[in-house]
DNA sequence: GTTATTGGTTGTAGAGTACATCCATTGATT
DNA sequence: AATCAATGGATGTACTCTACAACCAATAAC
């Protein structure tokens, strides 16, 4: 076993537990959103505006999915659904005011809880961790543009995703 | 809004991103496993033998939830219960043969995904990305001895942990 | 103009989870 | 020792998230 197996063994391992342990983390720090939604409500304002079907596509959800959850935000009147004039079978989302507010109050709270988390990370090191981030995420998105020609399995996204 | 802020921001929509497609990207990596307790069942085998509450401290979860989690993973004679001749509430909890051997296969697959994954980084890099990430889930971990000092707010490990 | 494709919703069902409650065992206090 | 608190677990119940399948509507392709 080298360095490199070792290395990866133990990002297999702290990510997996990192992402066991998102859910409960999550619902304590936001226990007003119905809160997965916070990510699909975020995703939304910040590309001011996108469809059901992008929302799918980046997080790996079914549409189904998707649907409920727009329709439970949209029933909490945090989000709008718009038709768009030239395709009537789409629907472009927007978040309301309220939804905008709820979120910035939320992302207040949430960064300065990772701020406090990450106290006494030199700027170095937050810099280069997320880069690390940025990098290790890029590969898993299914939204991407195209990556590196055969697009071939065009299926959900290679399995090695993430967890 | 200074690096730093920056690049904490990213750290936290990357990592949020990371968990949101972490259950969907296990549920296809390893289909055959109840699949959440894919995790419960391999830190049981790390640690050689820990009780209920450990996992439910170290992935912040109920212990209503790590016992039904449990009882499946009996159910599957993939862990046994041992009773603790020390203390007869306790029963220490060990993988049966079947269990470490499912463990050490599915270990497997999912090593080759994340190596697929990484192919494209350096040593350095690797090892990098690992120590932050330790790093990080160091300091959200609930069954740690304790952390310097004023373990005060006994809670349920800091809101800020994760998502 | 049929036929496929795409965006979305609804029916249904199954995990995963938490909270409250309860039982058994152990530990502390008097 | 007798009582009361704390700890390790299990069960009742209910809710969220999710997928899959079937469906409708609108657009695109022949």
């Amino acid at each position: 076993m080298n360095g490199t197996n070792e290395a990866i063994d133990t990002i297999e391992r702290e990510l997996t537990a990192f992402a066991r342990r998102a859910r409960a983390a999550a619902a304590r720090l936001h226990p007003d959103l119905p809160l997965v939604s916070y990510t699909l409500l975020a995703h939304i304002n910040d590309q001011r505006g996108c469809r059901a079907t992008d929302l799918a596509a980046h997080y790996l959800l079914d549409k189904s999915t998707v649907s409920r959850q727009i329709g439970s935000l949209e029933k909490l009147g945090l989000v709008e659904r718009r038709p768009d004039p030239d395709d009537h079978r789409v629907q472009v989302l927007h978040p309301t005011r309220a939804g905008a507010e709820l979120l910035s109050a939320t992302h207040a709270s949430r960064h300065t809880a990772f701020q406090e988390r990450l106290a006494d990370w030199s700027e170095e090191d937050l810099t280069r961790f997320a880069a690390y981030l940025l990098r290790y995420n890029q590969a898993g998105r299914a939204d991407q543009a195209n990556r590196t020609g055969h697009t071939g399995h065009t299926g959900p996204a290679d399995p090695a995703t993430a967890a």
